[in-house]
DNA sequence: CGATACGTTGATTGACTTCAACTAAGGTGG
DNA sequence: CCACCTTAGTTGAAGTCAATCAACGTATCG
């Protein structure tokens, strides 16, 4: 699948520095909301500010010359955004669901230190899936990271169990996955046949056997062990 | 291709600590040497301290539990190594050729915020690579990353051409490109039928045309477009 | 109500892997 | 010094996992 880098007109629209409300209930006019499918900054610009994401969820992605995309990165709530970018950006960041986002405008070198760290740790642990991952490891891999970074108190039936809103599609997943959109939504049929995970919807998913997705995502057990016909 | 992950013992066994000269022509007792495929740190082992790559490569990598490895980065003279590891390391290092190192005692903020941001920087890239390049793609792009961190002068007829110590096996190219020992010979092959490298041993490589190699790891050219039969 | 985007499923293809055979280089020990 | 072994690299043939191509269902939206 292929996507093609936004005119560059879309990135100086933003951000809007539409007076929000905190969690603390004050406005702050430095808060940015971002629609789902907005560019935040843009691959090959000059360098954007340091953001928290305080809610939703934002991709960091490259291209290629010819459009062939990689996502490098899903950021959810609390992780930081435009570290480790040099004077230009490398990755274009663009928000895949409605997305709140604080400036960080005078970081103090610990909090750049951790983000970084954490930027460098999450780039390695890709990189080996990326490089040495089957299909249903790395779609396993990404549903394990979603529901960490996007839990939600499951509701009626599901109660107790883990479930949360996958804001990226199957072709964004792709982006990410190194695969492309029907491999990933075949994975995704096979995990829920197995009796893994669960959804009615494609993007709200409910973790029913958390332990064996991570069996699975590590590489120790195969998916067609646990096939339930 | 399959690695195990060294026993601990040989890890322990290491740094030799052995005095060596310094560029500056001093005796240095803290400055490590390390002979090929020796191990540096490991992972899952407590966090390693922060050296310097004085000559040589040094090979990180991750391991999944079944062997299969990734290797994350190269990494050549002059840059950083054991940085973003948190508690534990996250990786191994592996010396490729004979390597100096030295320990960085006390890294000042900038330094450490300057390393951790190529490793992230490279780290992106590679991910690009892993997940959207095709073989031929692969193989240029580590040809050229390669050759920019371990260039010499070329002797005799290849005077004036970029000439460069290939420390790495193919098997270690590789599990660095997600590929086969296979592949990446096969891709050697055809990078030098085609005329942009050339090789008489394969760990001593000439670039014939970097431009074309550049077009190539960039995806702008693919390698039938330059068969030369 | 058509138009568009997303998701799923099936059939076919193809790029890379796997398996296998072989060559060459380096080390060891009789 | 040479038989012997091991390791790295190359090359060919066969196999396979994921990509591509194609069709269809569904939801959203002007």
């Amino acid at each position: 699948m292929l996507h093609f880098t936004l005119p560059a007109a879309d990135a100086r629209a933003l951000p809007s520095r539409l007076p929000t409300e905190t969690p603390a209930g004050r406005a702050c006019a430095t808060v940015h909301r971002l629609p789902p499918r907005t560019a935040l900054f843009l691959q090959g610009y000059a360098r954007a500010p340091l953001y928290r994401v305080i809610e939703g969820c934002v991709a960091l992605s490259q291209s290629l010359p010819d459009g062939r995309r990689q996502i490098i990165d899903m950021i959810g709530p609390g992780r930081m955004l435009g570290i480790g970018i040099g004077e230009f950006n490398r990755c274009t960041a663009e928000a895949l669901s409605f997305a709140t986002l604080e400036p960080i405008v005078d970081p103090d070198p610990s909090t750049l230190e951790h983000g970084l760290e954490q930027m460098v740790l999450r780039a390695q642990a890709h990189a080996t899936l990326l490089g040495r991952k089957t299909a249903p490891e790395r779609v396993a891999s990404a549903i394990l990271d979603l529901a960490g970074q996007f839990v939600r108190p499951a509701r009626g039936a599901k109660r107790g169990k883990l479930c949360f809103n996958l804001h990226p599609t199957r072709g964004d997943l792709a982006d990410w996955l190194g695969l492309t959109v029907e491999t990933v939504s075949r994975c995704f049929t096979r995990l829920k046949r197995a009796g893994l995970i669960d959804f009615t919807h494609p993007e709200i998913v409910t973790l029913l056997q958390p332990e064996a997705l991570a069996d699975i995502a590590a590489g120790n057990r195969s998916i067609e062990t646990l096939q339930i016909p």
